[in-house]
DNA sequence: GACCAGGCACATC
DNA sequence: GATGTGCATGGT
């Protein structure tokens, strides 16, 4: 028998399809795009990010050596500008110190680990960590955001109440341990999140839009959800 | 002009 | 533990 969350996942692949996430062509970029996309559009971050390839300062050794005031003039289109500079330079000096600046280090060591240590730097929480260990070092961990906690919520397959870990714990227990999954289920549901969940809501172009809650009671904010 | 976007840290009660 | 606020740009 399947759980909800894979057959949301179902669902959601199949008429959404292969979302080819991260945006980004090297784990660098997808490091910078995971703390430059805190609270923003990612439009925004693409304009920083091209800033960054422009100038040349997407790989670690060049953005460590750019001045504070270039890496804030080319961030400053991600919004938060300040705050992100001041994140990222944290993020690259803690590689440097820690990992010799080497991917490959950061790719073999144990990735529970790895995850302590981001968290404990200065504007790396759970869902920048994640992301970091998901998309750029390819570790088996479940990416959960506001989409997910909106659609899970509003449907009533989890309280409105519960925190990341409680979300992502939920998630994690209701499907195959599968970075492929992982991978694509919070792509997918971004995606949603972007064209119907805010835009259209409850739409019946929404791939959820007539999953039920698992009461069978729609409250008002199931109702607005797809 | 208001509201929002793929968070996070910090203050205050 | 819950709730509120600052951070900042660009699109709708």
């Amino acid at each position: 028998m399947s759980s909800i969350t894979h057959q949301v996942f179902k669902r959601l692949q199949e008429s959404l399809g292969p979302q080819h996430w991260w945006p980004g062509e090297t784990p660098f970029e997808v490091m910078v795009g995971a703390v430059l996309v805190q609270n923003t559009a990612w439009k925004n971050v693409e304009r920083a990010i091209d800033n960054l390839r422009d100038a040349k300062l997407l790989t670690l050794q060049s953005f460590s050596s750019a001045t504070i005031d270039e890496l804030e003039d080319l961030i400053r289109p991600a919004g938060y500008f300040r705050q992100k500079t001041r994140r990222l330079r944290g993020l690259v000096e803690f590689m440097l110190q820690e990992y010799q600046g080497e991917i490959e280090k950061l790719r073999t060591a144990d990735f529970l680990q790895l995850r302590k240590q981001l968290l404990a730097l200065h504007g790396i929480g759970p869902e920048t960590a994640d992301s970091i260990l998901l998309y750029a070092l390819d570790k088996p961990v479940l990416v959960v955001d506001t989409y997910t906690h909106r659609v899970f919520a509003r449907h009533g397959w989890i309280d409105y109440s519960a925190d990341y870990h409680q979300l992502q714990q939920h998630l994690v227990d209701e499907l195959p341990i599968d970075t492929a999954i992982y991978n694509e289920l919070h792509a997918l549901l971004v995606n949603v999140g972007h064209h119907h969940c805010r835009k259209t809501p409850r739409c019946d172009q929404c791939p959820l839009h007539n999953m039920l809650p698992a009461s069978g009671i729609v409250d008002n904010d199931a109702r607005r959800e797809c």
